[in-house]
DNA sequence: TATTGTTATACTCTATAACTATA
DNA sequence: TATAGTTATAGAGTATAACAATA
């Protein structure tokens, strides 16, 4: 018999995030948080600063685990809370430190070799590809909000 | 500031794999065990049986979540659990029963919709490339049998 | 009353290790 | 003594809901 799992999404799909997740545990083991911190700290480092609550949706992150991995970033001096220049006294937004841009730099770099590991099987050009679909397939699911309302997506499997 | 996150490797594989285990939750409610005992219910129904340790290993399941993975499986009749021809009697090896057969049938057409919906954003070809890649990456971090020996990690990342 | 961010609780996973029966 | 499978325990992670401050 042929190997079925091979083609199935959901192996395939597993079996690469499992492994990027145990290369990310080596890589961001200078990151409080992991790659969820290290996520939080790119974008505070790299994007223009919005509220907390936005941020975490923006990055598919719970409210609540936001609030304890911005907590270690903080502690750690790589990030700060800062109130938001609006008049809504209630927002904050986390803003990389100097500090936290110089691990961010350093962090990278070592990221790019773990993921040449996951990627090892692909040549330069296929990991392109990947990246790019990958990319299209994540803008996409933030922007539709996933299966949010999953009562459509029933419907569509009914 | 251009939006760093979506180049991220992490980010994209998280966003797209929670994005297909949010559907899988929807498809896979006659299969007990959810994605993971669809998994050992495709390999059971599809393919040569082989020792419950060797599939747990296989589909990348640790070798204690199999036993109840099984269990489930085998309570709803779907699979059953057989000693293995050979003559060591601490083998079994997992095997489907018509019943399971039938409710694989039906379960991979409603996962073909599920799938259609996470990769929306992608035409058929583009599909079909993404799975090949994804594939490839799958069948190498389990043979290489992903960074098991953290070590060598380690050291490509120093 | 609704919303932002935080805290607290409970629950679900998963990883570890111990156990049995064979070898 | 080592291995296949199972069971038991404990720890990490996550979701839910309640909370304080502001709107």
């Amino acid at each position: 018999m042929p190997p079925v799992i091979d083609h199935d999404l959901g192996w395939t799909l597993g079996m690469v995030f499992r492994a990027y997740v145990k290369t990310s545990d080596e890589v961001f083991t200078n990151v409080p948080g992991g790659a969820r911190g290290y996520l939080v700290l790119t974008a505070a480092v790299n994007e223009d600063p919005i509220p907390i609550g936005a941020l975490a949706q923006r990055l598919g992150i719970d409210k609540t685990v936001m609030t304890y991995v911005v907590d270690g970033l903080e502690e750690a001096g790589f990030v700060e809370r800062r109130p938001c220049p609006g008049r809504d006294r209630r927002t904050k937004q986390v803003a990389g430190t100097t500090l936290g841009s110089q691990v961010w730099d350093a962090t990278q770099a070592r990221l790019r070799r773990g993921e040449d590991h996951v990627l090892a099987a692909l040549d330069p050009a296929e990991r392109e590809t990947l990246r790019a679909l990958l990319q299209r397939l994540a803008v996409d699911a933030q922007t539709h909000h996933p299966v949010h309302d999953a009562c459509q997506l029933v419907e569509d499997l009914a």
